[in-house]
DNA sequence: CAATCTCAGTTCCTTAAGGGAACCCTGAAT
DNA sequence: ATTCAGGGTTCCCTTAAGGAACTGAGATTG
């Protein structure tokens, strides 16, 4: 298919997309962060088409999101979150609280998450930055910033 | 292109993609969100295909995240975000938190966000649901949960 | 009461992206 | 000298996205 790039948008939804909104991105995030940094490991693991995982890490490591590096004298390679890309593990939280809440059914969460602060299984729950408050959908209005288009 | 389904993963992430995680489908909810609820508003806003909107419309009212309803006795609906849909916008959110911090450049955020409860404009921390102290990629350990697959 | 208008889709064709299997290259190890 | 493993490429097939034209149902207009 032809597909529409979102990175002429003024929004950073549609840009956010654009670096890791394809097919199998955000499935490539989640195995690195849980460990499996080589090519090997995450095709064996995700089942998905090499020619398209050489694409999406190629595209990852552009945008700054995964580094590529070389870890035998051998042409072996694995792939590491960058800061960039460690921040975009927040969204991936996000989702498995939601994917927990509405998808998992009786047999409950396959992953649990331990909080290292308080060392108790625990989810992220969203904060106003600015007073601590819960802050969702319902609590905010939107308003033009200045990125905004003229 | 024949797509892999993520459903039959046992991953929240995964599952998660399989409701929002086709191209448009987190712009479709964020024009939702934003009060773009009827077609003609979404496709003239998104200038996506009218076809690929109606599958994306049809998929998400399948899945429980919008309400297709009727507005008018001549045949016009408008789409809302259900209460399973509403909880998704803190999936957006989050996505404008990093697209702003690392996309948006000079010009800054195309969007501001005010938190009703203080009034100040804003935007989402993820904290601990436990403990309420930050929670981030590098604070927590991953744990096989009970929906973990055998 | 026929013609027009609007919204909300369908239909149909073209193009390009994903799936999948086979192949390739490089530097160890045997 | 041959085999092996990791990390890709190449090639063909199928299917999804883009895009423009068309349809239908119920107001509204003349």
């Amino acid at each position: 298919m032809q597909r529409t790039s979102f990175s002429e948008m003024a929004c950073s939804i549609a840009r956010t997309l654009d670096v890791i909104g394809e097919p199998w991105s955000p499935l490539i995030l989640r195995d690195v962060f849980a460990g499996f940094t080589r090519f090997e490991q995450i095709q064996a693991d995700l089942g998905i088409s090499r020619k398209v995982l050489t694409e999406r890490l190629n595209h990852l490591v552009e945008q700054g999101v995964l580094e590529r590096r070389p870890y035998d004298r051998r042409p072996r390679y694995e792939y590491v979150l960058t800061q960039k890309g460690t921040e975009l593990v927040d969204l991936l939280m996000v989702m498995v609280g939601w994917g927990d809440k509405w998808l998992a059914g009786e047999a409950g969460p396959p992953v649990l998450y331990r909080h290292h602060a308080c060392g108790e299984i625990s989810r992220v729950d969203l904060r106003c930055a600015h007073c601590g408050r819960p802050m969702h959908a319902d609590d905010v209005d939107l308003l033009p910033g200045p990125g905004a288009a003229v």
